[in-house]
DNA sequence: TATTGTTATACTCTATAACTATA
DNA sequence: TATAGTTATAGAGTATAACAATA
């Protein structure tokens, strides 16, 4: 986030909460993200990985062996990021493209012993911003939030 | 989105969602804003308004009458970015700049006739796409869901 | 000296279309 | 004829620094 906004004040005046924007679920749920996401790629900055990468090498560290089409689905991205995303790890030795038996147009996703090594790491360091992040969230309803969360993120996107 | 995606399989495959990625809260968090994100941002296309500015517009006709730097802190954007938000409504006449009578320097965003109808009718639909999206969310969760995600949103960064 | 709004610019992200090789 | 991956490119969004007016 830009340096200007001083962290102290980043919350802005108590007046504009009140307002209906500040009780908008659409408007916390941006902020909130966008927050979380600052949080994150700090967070990853050490591994020289984002949010995006690293998502990619998470399921890849875990086997998940999917497609490049399977990701584009699963994390909303156009198949040409895909493709970015991962010349990007497969640079770096963190993942490779596997040829799909049944598909010899398809390559799957799999992960290196240096991309797992990585991960771990990355990981760990992820969970502890993470528990920072929701530190003060009652267990119930941080529960309920994940919960919620899921719903919305698994449904149908119809356009 | 791309079109290149489609609806129904948007999901992407249930094997995914069982990875750690998926049940990852920052993870649900951003797929859950991204998916949000997109059918707020075409609710509002009639009015050719997206997020951004519609938060703009509804700070003004809200009579919050924040300054362009406490609508920077407030929407965690930078302050060049809310001038090009606000000229483009003002150009509209959707809203504008009134000088700040204790500071010279300061601009004041206040609400027309203009925005204020515009803000009404774009207000209730976007109220719609939102209760279909939270459609189908238990009432207590989609409570807690606001409850953690105000938590989330009004945490102070920490850079 | 510091802050508000502004401009300019570079950079990243996202969207789109076209192409190839397979199906 | 449709799909998986790739490439190229244009447009939107974002970050950064510098500036004039004011505090």
């Amino acid at each position: 986030m830009p340096e200007s906004v001083s962290p102290r004040a980043a919350l802005g005046p108590a007046r504009l909460w009140d307002s209906t924007v500040g009780s908008d679920t659409s408007f916390l749920l941006a902020r909130a993200n966008a927050l979380s996401l600052l949080r994150i790629n700090s967070t990853l900055a050490p591994w020289e990985l984002k949010v995006r990468s690293y998502s990619v090498l998470a399921l890849a560290a875990a086997d998940a062996r999917p497609t490049q089409r399977e990701l584009s689905e699963f994390l909303q991205l156009d198949p040409s990021q895909i493709v970015a995303l991962i010349d990007a790890l497969e640079r770096r030795g963190l993942v490779a493209r596997e040829p799909d038996p049944s598909d010899r147009r398809a390559n799957i996703l799999v992960c290196t012993d240096a991309g797992r090594e990585l991960y771990a790491r990355a990981q760990a360091a992820v969970g502890l911003a993470e528990a920072e992040l929701f530190d003060g969230i009652d267990p119930g309803v941080l529960d309920a939030v994940v919960t919620g969360l899921r719903h919305l993120a698994a449904a149908p996107t119809r356009d």
